[in-house]
RNA sequence: GCGGGUGUAGCUCAAUGGUAGAGCCCCAGCCUUCCAAGCUGGUUACGGGGGUUCGAUUCCCCUCACCCGCUCCA
């Protein structure tokens, strides 16, 4: 059995994710000489949650109308008083009298409400042997905390100036209400997420910049323009952290527009609070202007899985081809950008001929090393083509009677089906060009 | 969590109160030497538990999971 909006990926899958989280990190740590990395753990001190307002703002006061059964939060609705915040989920709030009637019900206009509840989105388990209270941790409901609270160690082992940004990818965990739509929205997912540090005034500058940069990202991993979108938040959706935020949002086929990511101005929020709770010094210093201040921050957040999710459904094509027969027949491709595609190249023996597979295995070992590549000798050279069109492998390699004699292989476009004679003396180069990130 | 719906093979479906078939896929062999060919054979399923019954995939209950809506976010 399974368990709700937990999943597994597969052979495939895995490559895919490894392969998204692969350009990311190019794109936002390798390719930037002011950007470095971190891996926090994901379990960190109560009191970091506290500072961050996670354990505060994180929690939901939910009430249920007893005669529809709808829920609404509780401090959408007139007449209810919430649980004190800050305090551990579970606790009841009460109803409040004072003001006559309690207030009807917006979908059946019922007057019968349980009492609220708070619903807090962190999971949480014990740490040690007792399961008390005091030893109570969570499950990051973030990776950017571990960004925050390293700041300063990061800033100066890392001898870096302001601007700067520190990138961390990693799993993280909320207790979502209602979880769904696939991979979409998980309790367990996975984010690439990045904040950069700079001087308070540039904030509304870099924010504009940092936007730019990963629309870009995403385009040039070939997610087409019309499915993605740029969407302002509203004053009253805005995170309690946020000065602004903007979300980048793909045309996923089950909602109309889903995010993909946020892009917060999350101001000095974050470093002051740490600040207060830890007692440690958290500003940074500008040595040319002589004096101290808290950064601002700009995050770009993102989700793996939802990346993974976005490029998989926008690759998926069905095209018209021609077939053995004469006629034509529809074929499935997956057009994903080659540095997403889960296997980079296959090696396909003509058949099994006896002469041709160690041959094919040669070539084979020659490229393994590079990259992830297939081995299938089963069945058709169509079929088997149409097999690696269907996972997105650009390059299928064709080891054929003549290659016996002229040491080279066919090597055959996914996107085109177009084939062309390749020397094994110059495969790797050859490939190694075609394989080569494209450029923006 | 609540309301509604659904669970049969990897996928799409079928049948049945007497323990399940097909197409596609997959595997093996023959054949075949560049785009899902053909022939032969083969693997794989009633989500789980309980109840009624001589017998349950079928009827009932519970449970788990998925889909749609409410709600939320990376």
């Amino acid at each position: 059995g399974g368990l709700r909006s937990f999943w597994d990926y597969g052979p495939l899958g895995v490559e895919l994710k490894r392969n998204v989280r692969a350009a990311w990190w190019k794109d936002m740590v390798q390719e930037r000489d002011n950007v470095v990395g971190l891996e926090s753990s994901i379990m960190m001190s109560p009191k970091v949650w506290e500072a961050s307002g996670h354990l505060e703002s994180f929690t939901d006061p939910l009430v249920e109308c007893m005669s529809c059964h709808q829920r609404f939060r509780a401090d959408h609705l007139p007449g209810f008083h919430a649980p004190e915040s800050g305090h551990a989920e579970g606790e009841e709030g009460t109803v409040d009298m004072a003001g006559a009637k309690p207030p009807a019900c917006p979908n059946c206009g019922a007057r019968d409400w349980t009492d609220p509840r708070n619903f807090n989105l962190m999971f949480k388990s014990f740490m040690g042997p007792i399961e008390a209270e005091e030893n109570v941790v969570y499950l990051r409901p973030e990776t950017a905390q571990g960004m925050f609270v390293d700041f300063v160690t990061v800033q100066a082992a890392a001898r870096k100036k302001l601007p700067f940004g520190i990138a961390q990818i990693g799993k993280s965990f909320r207790n979502e209400i209602t979880p769904g739509n696939f991979i979409y929205r998980t309790r367990e997912f996975e984010q690439m997420e990045m904040e950069f540090f700079v001087e308070p005034g540039t904030d509304e500058e870099w924010h504009e910049y940092w936007i730019e940069q990963r629309l870009g990202w995403y385009t040039g991993l070939g997610i087409r323009e019309e499915n993605l979108r740029v969407r302002e938040h509203e004053k009253d959706e805005l995170s309690h952290y946020s000065k602004r935020t903007v979300d980048v949002e793909y045309a996923f086929p089950f909602t109309d527009w889903g995010e993909l990511e946020g892009i917060a101005n999350r101001t000095d929020f974050d470093l002051k609070a740490h600040e207060k709770m830890s007692g440690q010094d958290l500003t940074y210093f500008d040595q040319e202007k002589d004096e101290r201040y808290h950064p601002y921050v700009i995050e770009p957040a993102a989700g793996v899985d939802r990346a993974a999710l976005a490029f998989l459904v926008d690759a998926y094509r069905e095209e018209e081809a021609p077939s053995a027969k004469g006629g034509t027949e529809k074929r499935v491709v997956l057009k994903l950008h080659k540095d997403l595609a889960p296997i980079k190249v296959a090696v396909l023996p003509l058949s099994r001929n006896e002469k041709l597979v160690p041959k094919a295995r040669e070539v084979f070992d020659l490229l393994k090393g590079e990259w992830m590549c297939d081995y299938d000798d089963a069945g058709s050279i169509g079929r088997r083509y149409r097999r690696q069109d269907e996972v997105g492998t650009p390059f299928c390699l064709t080891v054929d009677f003549d290659t016996l004699d002229d040491n080279a292989v066919t090597v055959r476009d996914r996107d085109t089906m177009r084939q062309e004679r390749v020397g094994l003396a110059g495969l790797m180069s050859h490939l190694s060009g075609s394989l080569r990130e494209v450029k923006r």
